[in-house]
Formats: structure tokens, sequence, C-alpha cells
DNA sequence: GTTGGCTCATATAACTCGTT
DNA sequence: AACGAGTTATATGAGCCAAC
């Protein structure tokens, strides 16, 4: 069977109007019961789309030519400049910026929209000419390493400052009873949850779950040394560790505790907090 | 609960390749 | 020659999750 262009044009004119709306190409060769071949013979490739064209319609037809890398970026690039901040999935699709991001998280592309500000420094991080928009996008992104996450922890500011509130009744003997005193205090005075964690890491009160507290009493030069080490093992478990040291008795030791404190632990950004009584 | 931001499943049209 | 399943790069809309 073969017929001519304008037979042609003239159902899919015909179909569109029944339809009110562009007929779809498999709708179209049922409808006139006409195989694909006899487009093709009237049009040669992509016979359909230019058929459709023909008619005055735009093509059905994806456009199938992958976006280059450089383009996206660029886009990328322009919608962060214009911004002036790091660009959301509903930027870049108000743009009609191709391919839509959901696009982009497939295949040949696989960028999921989350990792496209750390895609877009790795392709253009070293050119100059995107120098302003590197700095938006390392501006929006979440702070790694810079944020002190102790600053930001009302809790723990919290629990330091109850801590620091608790005035033991008398001088105790032993650091057993000055633990047993705080851990009524606590329990007595606020919301928090108080445990004994006799597990691996031994710590001696843990507030909430995740403040770990390590208590002692007047500590000679080598329990200070333990301490400290203790410390560290506490980082394995906790993010958070307070060191109540009570009755100190050398103000040498101490200072010079703290300083190694500072100097190791500080420099770390864990966050550890020394309380004396 | 609502909203914003993101991701996932599915649909799409032409093309390729294998089977009847 | 006809058919169907698979491939391709994309769009669409539903669904998910965390933050108010």
């Amino acid at each position: 069977m073969t017929m001519s262009d304008e037979l042609l044009q003239e159902k899919y004119l015909n179909l569109r109007e029944k339809l009110a709306r562009k007929p779809k190409f498999k709708e179209f060769l049922d409808e006139y019961e006409i195989s694909k071949r006899v487009l093709e013979r009237a049009f040669g490739r992509d016979a359909y789309s230019k058929l459709q064209e023909a008619c005055g319609d735009t093509a059905n037809k994806l456009d199938l030519k992958r976006i280059t890398k450089d383009v996206i970026f660029t886009q990328y690039g322009e919608l962060t400049r214009e911004l002036g901040e790091l660009p959301v999935a509903a930027d870049w699709s108000r743009k009609r910026y191709k391919p839509s991001d959901s696009g982009l998280s497939k295949p040949p592309h696989n960028i999921l929209w989350s990792e496209m500000p750390q895609n877009f420094i790795e392709h253009f991080g070293s050119d100059p000419s995107w120098k302003d928009v590197i700095k938006i996008i390392k501006a929006g992104l979440p702070d790694t390493d810079s944020t002190k996450p102790d600053a930001k922890n009302k809790e723990f500011d919290k629990v330091i400052n109850t801590i620091q509130n608790w005035v033991p009744k008398r001088k105790r003997n032993s650091e057993e009873s000055y633990k047993i005193e705080l851990r009524e205090y606590l329990e007595n005075n606020t919301k928090y949850s108080v445990s004994e964690e006799t597990g691996e890491s031994n710590v001696d009160l843990v507030v909430n779950d995740k403040y770990a507290i390590e208590l002692k009493k007047n500590p000679s030069l080598p329990e200070y040394d333990r301490l400290f080490g203790q410390i560290a093992r506490h980082f394995n478990n906790y993010n958070y560790v307070i060191a109540l040291i009570c009755d100190v008795t050398s103000d040498d030791r101490y200072r010079q505790f703290i300083r190694n404190i500072d100097e190791i632990y500080g420099k770390l950004n864990l966050n550890i907090y020394v309380l004396t009584k």
C-alpha cells in the first residue's frame, strides 16, 4: 500500500479533530490500519514526526540528543549566579532546563539533584570564570568540618549548666558516693534520663543516653593520665563527654590536665567539658 | 497536618534486533 | 513482511522524608 503525503496529512488532521488533541503514533496507525512502512515510504526517516510537522504540529518525538555535561553545568552555574544561592530542583524546573531534575538522576547522567553542587565543583572547580559561583555553592553546602557541634547543641550546654549548679551536700570519701549523689540530684531536679553504663566503655553516668559523665575524686597524676585515656574510650561510644573532678587539691596537676585536654581533644573538635567541684 | 525539596516508578516515540 | 521485546534519553506525577 502506498499513500501520498497529502492523503496522510488529511488523515492526520481528521484524527486530530476527532480526538481534539495530537494523536499518538500508534493511535494514528491503528485508526487507519496502516503500517509504519506506509508512512516511511512517504516521509522517510522520522516519518511520524515529519507528518506532524507538515500538519503544523510539533512532533511528539522526544529529543533524544544527549545533553552534554558542559551544557548541564553551565545551566546550573548560571542559575546559581542568578539566584545568588544554591538552586533547588524547582528553580531548575522553572527554567525548563534539560534534562529535568529526575532525568538527571538516570543514565547516562546519574546525578541526583542533591549531588549537583559537588558535581559542579568537580566539573568547573578549576575554571576561574565560575569562581563566584563556586563560592556561592560552597557557602550553601552544609558545613562538615568547620562547625563545632558543641556550639550548636543547646542540650549539651544545659546538661553542663545543670551539673555546674550542683553543690555536693558535703565532702565525700569516695568517688562512688559523689556519683550516687549526682545521680540523685539529676533524677530529682531534671527530666533527664540517667543511667550507669556497665558495658565495655564503663562510663560513670550517662545522661539521655547521649552525654557521658566521667567522675574523679582528687586524682593523682597517673589518675589524670588514666582519665585522659578513659575519655578517649568514651568518644568511641558517645559524642559528648563531661569530666567532673571533685576535691581538686593540686591546681598544677589540674591546670596541666586542662591544657592537655584543650590541646588534644580541642583540636579534634570533640565535645569535651571539664568541671570541678 | 502542611509544605518544600527530592527521588522513584512509569510513560513516551523512534529505533534495533530477533522471531515467526 | 509483521510483530514484539528491548534500548535510548527524556518528562510526568506520585510518593517519601524532614522541618515547620
